[in-house]
DNA sequence: CTGTTAGCGCTTTCAA
DNA sequence: TTGAAAGCGCTAACAG
């Protein structure tokens, strides 16, 4: 009867206020750990609050105090891997920060990436975490200009207004494709999920500017394959590597795009390194099941959510300080690190192996 | 100038009422959608809302109606991909019927757990989807006790008086015995990323069963590897193949735990089925590219995921019902599918490969 | 250092 | 069908 007569109505500031013998201001003084009360009254207050078991209400704290402490996070796809170590990251740094972290998934679709924002805003969040599906689109911009909250945006070149954390695609790919020219490959399929966005734009470019740099501009053979489906990837690597002149490298994301690319060299009796030379993109399992193991360039996805989180903390609460290191403009750039594995040989000028065994592990510039 | 003064304060109810020329209360009555005002009123006061920007006021909503159209999730870890589509699905559903949902990742710790699970009621969430990473600690039996909105359970054996969606591992590791069994396969390899619970416990009660019921108990002889990292996965089974009498076939998880396995199945220079046969335990990308294609046991995560959050809408929306069909009590099992594809072979009773070429696909019972 | 008090913006009776 | 009024439980400003 005791049980059911504490469960009946659950305590509020003032039944704990009455229960301590201290007013009101002073109990949620207390319960909110603002320095005031007297240390002997604090502790008395927290014994009555542990004994009545007395919680305080979300709900009237958000609508007094007009902050709900959560904070949301629309990605493309949870189901992501990349997404996933992002979004743990970041939720473990704003839940030490006493933020709790709303996930929505857009499911890849800029209108609903519109219609979420703003749905999100409703909700009354303190701050928006954003990795957009997309960058090109008028109405997404106006969205993100539309929310009143901090917002930070993850790996995309949208809302340049905003701050942001990026990844330095364009350098790491320059180093992959140094390495690579440098062992003598020449013709290089790309793989990207969707070639318009920043990771793909950047990639592409720094492999132009590597080869400009060395004044070999024409005699680079550069094909892109743009599917973010392992079966499409399948069929045009197979496509592409049953041609006269095959590419003798191929350089893509790790999980899907690159299973379907690798399938295919099997299918033609590729050896890797000897025939094909591989990089992947992204520190998947694949590359360090594969045997052999795959050279890889990538980059920390934890650090991407955690200084996402950070700035964004910052921003929520303008005493505390970035801990990160934006530029003045609030953007943070993450670099990317090439490893050098297994998976990469040096070919002569006509795209047949050089070396007779071993792979290429000379540093990349 | 217009602009500023209209972002000066976010209009209110009030304002609303006002400027629509009806109360408080009919303005509120029209935009929570209550029957009661005429449809003239109701285009109104929609068209004045829309013309001030009005947006209710969440915290203020949930203080006074008692209920914050928050669902928590608690998963292990985001950043495995069975919780990823898991997580996309519930959030896809709860979304529709208009919640959000609040993601927390307990780092599979049981004191966290603990923690998190008192942290997000303090939230004021109405409802919790709890997947948890133990069973057995007594603290967190007691933490589920403790929680005082509608809960549900995924995929473990805790907390019975809880509504939850599992997945019947038993029936499916039975076909998969029976499969093997079939093939004449007595010495085989269970991997389980930990054996304590739920799905492994069934799994191996269900190849014991197999053999009881055909008489073969002694016969047969199961390994149990224990571990969730690739490489312990890979070093225990390079020496299991290493040993005189060396499994015939493998069964296992197939992100982690198989991919250490095939390596290792890789180094030993053992064809895959010739030497070993393997199952493959949830429906990877590794099952679809590896050559040959793994033969399979799976579920649908997407159906985990989706069932759990309807029980739940079900349990904090009395009036709606479950739409999927849970027993008495609250309790729904999702079944099993034995994938057949090219990685088992029979083998004699020496346990040496029986057919040339080809693979078995005769149909499991 | 502690107490008092006036709302935050909304839902929900109840009366008109 | 609509309006008026009473709080939900808390914070913040100020008085003591």
């Amino acid at each position: 009867m005791k049980k059911a007569a504490a469960a009946q109505r659950k305590p509020t500031l003032k039944d704990l206020a009455e229960q301590a013998g201290v007013s009101v201001g002073t109990a949620s003084n207390v319960m909110a750990g603002r320095g005031g009360p007297s240390a002997a009254t604090v502790t008395h207050v927290f014994e009555v609050a542990r004994k009545i078991g007395y919680v305080a209400n979300a709900a009237a704290r958000s609508l007094r105090s007009r902050r709900s402490r959560l904070v949301a996070c629309l990605v493309p796809d949870i189901t992501n891997r990349f997404y996933g170590v992002i979004v743990r990251a970041a939720e473990h740094v704003l839940r030490e920060a006493g933020y709790t972290l709303l996930l929505v998934d857009t499911h890849n679709d800029t209108e609903r990436e519109c219609e979420l924002l703003l749905d999100v805003t409703r909700v009354g969040v303190d701050g928006v975490l954003f990795a957009p599906g997309s960058e090109s689109s008028g109405k997404l911009q106006q969205q993100i200009a539309q929310v009143d909250v901090p917002l930070v945006i993850l790996d995309r070149d949208i809302a340049p207004d905003r701050p942001s954390v990026k990844v330095d695609h364009f350098s790491g790919a320059l180093k992959t494709a140094n390495y690579l020219l440098d062992l003598g490959h020449r013709r290089i399929a790309l793989l990207f999920p969707s070639s318009h966005l920043r990771p793909a734009r950047e990639r592409w470019h720094a492999f132009e500017t590597a080869a400009a740099a060395r004044g070999i501009g024409d005699a680079l053979e550069l094909v892109r394959i743009d599917t973010s489906s392992m079966d499409i990837a399948f069929s045009q690597c197979l496509a592409l590597f049953q041609q006269a002149a095959p590419p003798t490298a191929i350089f893509g994301l790790g999980t899907t795009l690159l299973a379907g690319a690798l399938k295919a060299a099997r299918q033609t009796g590729r050896d890797i390194p000897g025939d094909l030379s591989v990089v992947c993109v992204g520190d998947t399992e694949l590359a360090q099941v594969h045997t052999p193991e795959l050279t890889t360039l990538t980059w920390s996805l934890q650090d991407l959510g955690r200084h996402a989180a950070r700035l964004l903390l910052a921003e929520m609460e303008p005493g505390i300080e970035p801990q990160s290191s934006p530029d003045a403009t609030g953007h943070l750039m993450l670099t990317c690190e090439l490893i050098l594995r297994d998976s990469c040989a040096a070919v002569d000028a006509q795209g047949r192996r050089k070396a007779a065994r071993g792979c290429a592990k000379t540093t990349a510039s």
